[in-house]
DNA sequence: ACGAAGTTGCGTCT
DNA sequence: AGACGCAACTTCGT
């Protein structure tokens, strides 16, 4: 090298600059992501930096807990989706700790928290996986503006889904694509995995005068002698999900020939998806990784399966807080949605076509209950919830955005006998059923009396009458399903509160005949 | 204007 | 198991 040959980087050495900034520390900053493979941030936060913080940040606006809510959990998350970031948050450790490094947990608001670190650590990157939730947006925004104002470099990758939202609405010509097959035509092939599996990263810096927690227990969350019955099966963290993978990709004929409509809902011991959706929810797993995977395979076994927000109007739902708690708490007197929503409650994981059953049952087929009640009790308690999946899925279902044929209505006793005519799934979620003859465990409240007798259960007394007639409801919701249609046809869509509360009445002077669809649902909601 | 397609309905008949 | 009628939605391509 020619002395005095002139520094590559002349910033580098502008007046002011601290030495060793070509050595800077990194902050990662995980939310999502919970993994070390195919992980954009962690590796870009790695490189040229002297020290890596790992940094997770307990948000009580996520954790804290709610003594008052329906289930035990906090205001916005049941325990069950608690319990699996806690063990995904244990796992993410102990796979930075075989790196060198090890995760720093913190609790507190995250925007605060993380602020604070970026000044005591003197980071100079700051990198974390990019969030297109509304609460995370906001979050981020305030973060980023403080780094950004702060001259620190923020490096926030799309990395939770296959493609860029932004990137797929902007291709579109500025609208989101409103049918599948649309989007598929648009999107192309998503990027590949990171090709490089990452065998290093920079040991922490010192951590200062701020203490980092470890992973905390779910005693230490502040739930204490909280009793359930029965806690998911399935345990969060990158470990399982990538043993989970390479299980469901050992059956090739499975995954070649896979087709999703044809699943088994009631299937459980064994169940008929790969259950891998609540590992992709927290990045445990990594979508691009997963889809790379499939392909391979597809291409091995050459033979296989193939592959919002013109709302249509508002539906002037039914307003009934007896019928919701019902439908939460597994008391609609139909063994078929009430098991479903006992899985939901134990497990926080149920086949898909489950929880259209009890989607479909809650809105347009049966109780005509808005689609945001039934949401918000899949948000908290499904260990899986993704907002946007959940939010688009319970469009769908309800038939206000994307699908429309509102005549198609899942019958809550049919569906579930075509593929489990015994009732093995009914026994197993709703024990007191164990014992109904297969004739009548879909619709127990046909049974003599005799019958009940002997299987230990009294239809009114130890499992409720159906809180609706599911012919007579199902014919209401298809015309009042008709009515708003109309209406938002008739107005191009612009559908004003006036004709809104003329919908209203009609359909509430309709409420008469609609009345004789209920069994006296005050005296049935109130047993079992 | 018309027909075809749309991620996954039910009941009945063969 | 597969075809058909049922009753019928919206969007998109021609």
């Amino acid at each position: 090298m020619r002395t005095g040959s002139f520094p590559q980087n002349p910033a580098l050495f502008c007046p002011g600059t601290p030495p060793m900034t070509s050595k800077r520390n990194s902050l990662i900053w995980f939310r999502k992501g919970l993994r070390i493979h195919d992980n954009p941030a962690l590796d870009h936060a790695r490189r040229g930096s002297a020290h890596l913080y790992p940094v997770f940040v307990l948000d009580p606006y996520f954790l804290d807990p709610d003594t008052s809510a329906f289930s035990p959990g906090s205001a916005r998350s049941g325990l069950n989706r608690i319990q699996f970031l806690l063990e995904s948050l244990v796992d993410l450790d102990s796979g930075l700790k075989k790196l060198g490094s090890r995760l720093l947990v913190f609790r507190g608001d995250p925007v605060q928290v993380v602020i604070r670190l970026l000044k005591e650590w003197n980071v100079g990157k700051l990198c974390f996986e990019f969030d297109t939730e509304p609460y995370s947006q906001v979050r981020d925004n305030q973060v980023k503006d403080y780094a950004s104002a702060s001259g620190i470099e923020v490096f926030s990758p799309v990395s939770h889904t296959l493609f860029n939202p932004a990137d797929v609405i902007k291709k579109n010509g500025g609208k989101p694509p409103l049918t599948y097959q649309s989007f598929v035509n648009l999107v192309g092939q998503p990027q590949s995995p990171l090709a490089e599996m990452i065998s290093w990263l920079p040991p922490v810096g010192n951590v200062g005068d701020y203490e980092a927690l470890s992973v905390p227990t779910i005693k230490e969350l502040g739930y204490e002698g909280i009793s359930q019955e029965e806690f998911s099966p399935f345990r969060g963290g990158e470990s399982v999900a990538l043993k989970r993978l390479k299980e469901s990709l050992e059956d090739e004929d499975w995954v070649a020939n896979f087709e999703k409509p044809k699943g088994d809902p009631s299937a459980f011991l064994n169940p008929a998806t790969t259950v891998l959706s609540p590992y992709l929810k927290f990045g445990c797993l990594s979508s691009r990784y997963f889809y790379q995977c499939v392909h391979d395979l597809y291409k091995k076994v050459k033979k296989h399966s193939s592959p919002p927000v013109s709302l249509a109007g508002q539906i002037p739902w039914h307003d009934d807080s007896e019928l919701l708690v019902a439908w939460r708490e597994a008391r609609t007197g139909y063994p078929w949605i009430d098991a479903i929503m006992v899985q939901l409650r134990k497990w926080g994981w149920m086949h898909h076509l489950a929880r259209h059953s009890v989607a479909c049952f809650l809105t347009r087929g049966d109780l005509f209950i808005h689609w945001e009640r039934g949401r918000d009790v899949f948000e908290r308690l499904l260990i899986d919830s993704d907002w946007a999946i959940n939010n688009g899925n319970w469009l769908w279902l309800s038939c206000s955005s994307f699908f429309y044929q509102y005549n198609r209505i899942y019958s809550p006793t049919s569906f579930g006998k075509k593929y489990d005519p015994n009732g093995n799934y009914i026994r197993h979620f709703l024990p007191v059923l164990k014992d109904m003859p297969k004739e009548y465990i879909y619709e127990p409240w046909t049974a003599p009396l005799s019958i009940q007798t002997k299987a230990n259960c009294i239809i009114g007394k130890d499992y409720p009458k159906p809180v609706v007639d599911h012919d007579k409801a199902s014919k209401e919701c298809r015309r009042k399903m008709g009515a708003a249609y109309a209406l938002n046809r008739t107005t191009d869509g612009l559908v004003s509160e006036n004709d809104l509360n003329g919908l209203r009445r009609k359909l509430e002077e309709d409420e008469s005949h609609a009345s004789q669809f209920r069994n006296q649902k005050q005296k049935v909601i109130n047993q079992a």
